[in-house]
DNA sequence: TTCTTATATGAACAATCGTTCTTGTATATT
DNA sequence: AATATACAAGAACGATTGTTCATATAAGAA
């Protein structure tokens, strides 16, 4: 089975975006890799953003979002450090997926210059794993499995690290550079932080 | 007392960096906000990249490390939370300042791009933040202040929240959006945590 | 006053950018 | 067999890029 043109594009794109960022990509180091003309490309897309913008739409919410965001929180909660650690882990995983990985790194190129991004990142992104944790905080507390504190800012809390650790992670992966000390951390994290906040 | 014109350039260069990215900024945009030409830029820098590395090193070490490393930190650590509470302000004060703020943001931009930017990243930033915190909390744990725990660990679980308060912070101020809410967060960090870690 | 130094201008350069247009060539449909 | 469709190449466009050059002007040193 080939793939199309079309998807090579896509991924030779969001190869070079998450590298050079979209300014820093061109039209011909796209058509280049892929191995058509410039013009080809044209074929495809109807320009260079058109590009762009079906691989947000394709990736936002696939590369972003959790899989744990599907399944029922209220009886998942009660497993209370295992939920945290199912969360965790798929979390960890997203950063070694390939494309999941490559979205990444240019979503973090473009939070500071494209308000699009920007908007992604805190609704896709941020609040939707915020809602999920405080929800799932907020059912510990009553059922007394941790102590009682403000369920949002327990969910900011969790999740800060989670998201350094991703992002040095991607960094340090970047110039080929052992990783696998700061991949522990996922799991560290919630060792230390279950052990603060259960009533255990 | 007038800026010179060099001075001109460094503080047009900053802000057009932290807006656009090194790549996004060109010398043109660059003059034209100073109020020359193009051609002027280059009686006071050799080239675009010699603009961009007088920034760096003037502005990495006092934009990124904060105050508080240059005080002992024997004595300075025995004040637990208060200690906390100074770094964490120190923290969040950079986050405010006009200069520093901007070259964060330059950073984040570049943080994925280029190995000189992550070289500054690590070192002057995490690496010389994470030393502080893990011998102050060694210290602490010393005195029994605090339950005893991996001080690295623990600084690290410390200071992820305060990068991603700063980072959020810095991103909302980009759209003028209201930061405030982040900016509490700040404190609401040492309480929780101090709550989490503290013996008392 | 003469000479040097610093700093500005404006034109020009080669390279690269995104995009368009014409043309050629397969493949599939009628 | 004739026709339409999909996709490729290659040339060309106007705009923008970083940089250089010759030249002008003003200030300070000799």
């Amino acid at each position: 089975m080939e793939k199309s043109t079309k998807d090579k594009i896509l991924d030779v794109a969001l190869e070079l975006f998450s590298q050079k960022g979209y300014k820093g990509t061109s039209i011909r180091m796209i058509s280049g890799k892929v191995g058509i003309r410039e013009s080809a490309i044209y074929n495809h897309f109807k320009n260079k953003e058109d590009i762009l913008d079906t691989i947000v739409s394709s990736l936002a919410s696939s590369s972003l979002s959790l899989l744990i965001s599907q399944k029922p929180i209220n009886e998942f909660a009660l497993k209370g450090k295992s939920f945290l650690r199912e969360f965790a882990a798929s979390f960890k995983l997203l950063s070694y997926d390939n494309k999941s990985e490559k979205f990444f790194r240019f979503m973090m190129i473009e939070l500071m210059q494209s308000k699009k991004i920007r908007e992604i990142f805190f609704n896709d992104f941020h609040k939707s794993h915020l809602k999920i944790l405080s929800q799932a905080f907020f059912i510990m507390m009553q059922e007394g499995m941790i102590h009682s504190s403000d369920p949002m800012l327990m969910a900011q809390e969790f999740l800060s690290p989670l998201f350094f650790y991703r992002m040095q992670a991607t960094i340090l992966r970047i110039d080929k550079e052992n990783s696998s000390q700061v991949a522990t951390l996922f799991e560290k994290h919630i060792d230390f932080f279950w052990e603060m906040i259960s009533t255990g």
